[in-house]
DNA sequence: TGTACATCAGTGAACGCGCGTTCACTGATGTAC
DNA sequence: TGTACATCAGTGAACGCGCGTTCACTGATGTAC
């Protein structure tokens, strides 16, 4: 019969010794998978690890530092997917297209991570951490804009359709996981892209 | 002297009596107004109105309820708001565009208001109210794209040129509001026009 | 090899806070007869 | 016109909660000599 009064395995077990840090983002990602939308609190993702919630106070400055890091390790794993992608296409126009789609899966497979890290990005206040992440993943998409349409990197051009493709795909992620693209049926992937192709359809027709 | 014992200007005097709940809706618009991005509590409203937090008890079940009644109006706001874009237009394609310019404009002007109204718009148990209200703006997207291209309302084809136009100006409102766009430079409005009208520059050469 | 000391990563208890919500209530207003 | 009663919109105090954060501390590890 186990004791209550002491946990079954020791903190040592729970995480590589000296890096709760580490350990504390993965419970990060760990209850945004599990625990839905709401954002994970400082005490909870201590509990998860086994340790004091004081002790997360050794590794990051506050919550917000804590959180912070989530985010930034959301854009590095955003910014590996579309990667990914765009290497198992072949060409800049097809390539491109992949980590547009790449986008959209990665917030359907996690949303309160996709999330939180919009959350996040929006304030002011952003750590260097975070800078970097984000500045990575807008990079790739400058970079792909710029190989499909065969126009210098920096560019206004390049800006303004990265500006587009991004607001195309952001906003169709943030659509579905409001869950407004249940209307459109059984299909979802293949639906998805009839979206994102949207301009070789009706591009003639419609200004937007 | 005032005495601070007793608030300066009587309940009966903030609001028209037997119409608290109104008070309460407007309290919230005004606090989202001011109040950055935080939601707000319902004492907070509460405070604002000059009633006891208890008051809106009689009025809404729980805070949800309040919150919800809140992006309820939101949307409200924006179907009205994008009307008069439509009816300042004089040509079906034009109009369509007005609306999409609405749409981002509207973000821009009330960003918490925005944010709340797609955080409830998000839940599973939305109310009547919301629902009639977000139905009512989504049914004018859809007319604006059936007659910008000349279809019949209810086809697929609106669907996705509607999920398409949405996704587009949603997107951008959200990274605007995050304040991806600064990097954009002066004119916002100007960039805003060329970004949602890639379309006619690139269309045929991008997939997105 | 032993000793003295500094550093470091954690503990456990406690604090104050604002919150949503519940309770029993009060006083004004409307209605039936 | 007066009386009895129900209804309704509000009050004020209180509850319990989980939270982020702070405090003084402990015990293990590393280092200088």
């Amino acid at each position: 019969m186990p004791d209550n009064s002491e946990p079954l395995i020791k903190n040592a077990e729970r995480y590589h010794h000296g890096n709760l840090r580490a350990a504390l983002v993965e419970a990060g990602l760990a209850q945004l998978r599990e625990g839905g939308s709401a954002e994970p609190s400082l005490r909870e993702l201590a509990r998860r690890v086994g340790v004091s919630a004081n002790a997360t106070y050794r590794h990051f400055a506050d919550k917000e530092a804590l959180l912070t890091a989530l985010a930034a390790e959301g854009f590095r794993q955003l910014a590996a997917a579309q990667l990914q992608a765009a290497l198992a296409a072949d060409e800049p126009v097809g390539r491109f297209f992949a980590t547009g789609r790449a986008y959209v899966h990665f917030a359907r497979e996690h949303p309160a991570l996709f999330r939180l890290m919009f959350g996040r990005f929006a304030l002011a206040n952003r750590s260097e951490e975070l800078e970097v992440s984000a500045g990575l993943a807008y990079e790739g998409l400058r970079h792909g804009v710029a190989a499909a349409l065969r126009l210098m990197p920096d560019s206004e051009d390049v800006t303004v359709a990265a500006m587009h493709a991004w607001s195309l795909v952001h906003g169709l992620s943030h659509l579905i996981l409001d869950g407004q693209f249940a209307v459109l049926g059984q299909d979802e992937d293949a639906m998805i892209d009839r979206v994102l192709l949207q301009a070789g359809q009706f591009g003639r027709q419609l200004p937007i």
